[in-house]
DNA sequence: CCGTAAAAAGTCACATTGACCTTAACGCGT
DNA sequence: ACGCGTTAAGGTCAATGTGACTTTTTACGG
């Protein structure tokens, strides 16, 4: 960066994180939303987040308010930046600039309260897409950019094994892959494609026996950020608003 | 994002945007420059950037920053958001964030001088890279993760044509990908992969006859921004640092 | 020791790819 | 007017990868 010295226009602004905690749960997509105890938008519900204090990183900000809202250790899930938002009127209490991050992770056990009063609970991504249940401030933009940037990431990445509690079963990673890109997946194709992508999945050589059908064999997440080859959707998957696909 | 009732400490902070613009000219990958004409790292070389002002878009800022200090207009590039950098210590002077602006544009009419007096210039990466020069602040680490977003991008989106000055042939297309991925492609199978993309390339039916050979087809960009298929580099490329790739 | 259910492995036609070759269309020099 | 050099563009073909589908394996519960 450079400082200008002719212009003193610039602003001092308040930087807050938000976090969009997304995990697979019941079959659904699922997404963490705190209810606000105060204005504005008080309530309502929203992404978990807060200011950024003096001296302290952007990520060391977010892990933060992710253990003092839900409770959830941030070291059990894939946590990257998202991008920026920076409206000047998309906080009504004045110039307020978000670091959006999002954190992809296996289902938790049950987000607690925060510290504050305000409960966290985990919600249906449809509900909100469908305008059921409506976000505070900017969060239903950055929660749809968030959405398209994972399932662009599951085709080019191995994110999608954040998602599962090690070990696991290619049926239950499969699972993630249907659920959020909403299809069905031939169950032997896939097995032979994640198999054979170099670097993916570790086999235990443990076996997990379920009430019924042959044991599956477990799996733990290998080395591999990329996915080569990619696991592609099938050609021509409409793909909305071609947005954000970030490879962390 | 949320207030904190409790704690008080959240900094108001200094925001700037930069702008790490590539093209390709003379067969190599170029960086746009300005020298720095104050303290701090008075004299040496950072990305054109400065602060955001009060009530304006992060967007706006890096747009105004754009023309200001090179005179480029940005509609005539890509221009996309890549990272918040928010280290504490980053800046000197105190704390100051930056949002980084990646942008991919044609090779320009030679930069101008800036609104101030430093100079604009069109430097190589690769003189970059290998430390032959310094870049002030965090500047390097925005470069080398916006050249690893860039070589990603050109694998599954159609940003390699923004490269390109319209109308252009395939062969000015390919020359785009071999230098930002370093590396020679088979001139006929890649001509078989562009054309076969669906929406990217839109044939003009003119012909660009250059001093030697057949002339050549030309082409604008076509309205998809995914690449499908896309068009992966050789298997098992080293991907130094899997690091960002952003779709936009 | 059978029936059932799920995992895992196999089959096969077909599409895509990479490496390579052939033809097309210029300008130029003779 | 013709061949030559050069680059664009189109074609060939074996190897590989993919999608749809079938078969085999391995558990459990009677």
């Amino acid at each position: 960066m450079t400082e200008r010295a002719s212009t003193r226009d610039h602003a001092r602004v308040a930087v807050t994180v938000d976090l969009l905690i997304f995990t697979v749960r019941q079959g659904a997509l699922h997404v963490l939303l705190i209810e606000r105890g105060h204005a504005p938008f008080e309530g309502q519900v929203a992404l978990p987040g807060g200011y950024v204090r003096t001296g302290e990183h952007l990520d060391a900000a977010a892990l933060r308010e992710l253990r003092e809202e839900t409770g959830i250790d941030g070291s059990r899930l894939h946590l990257e930046q998202l991008r920026t938002y920076g409206d000047p009127d998309r906080d009504p209490r004045g110039r307020v600039i978000t670091v959006a991050y999002l954190a992809l992770g296996p289902d938790m056990p049950a987000a607690q309260a925060g510290t504050d009063a305000r409960h966290a609970e985990w919600t249906p991504v449809k509900a909100i897409l469908e305008g059921r249940i409506n976000l505070a401030f900017d969060h239903e933009v950055i929660l749809r950019e968030g959405l398209e940037r994972a399932r662009f990431q599951l085709e080019y990445t191995t994110v999608a094994a954040a998602f599962c509690t090690e070990p696991f079963t290619i049926a239950e990673l499969r699972h993630i892959y249907e659920v959020v890109w909403g299809l069905t997946l031939d169950a032997s194709n896939f097995r032979r494609k994640v198999t054979g992508a170099h670097g993916f999945l570790i086999p235990t050589g443990k076996h997990r026996t379920q009430e019924i059908g042959r044991p599956a064999a477990l799996y733990r997440r290998g080395p591999a950020q990329l996915l080569s080859p990619p696991l592609l959707r099938s050609s021509d998957v409409h793909r909305s608003s071609p947005n954000l696909l970030v490879l962390h």
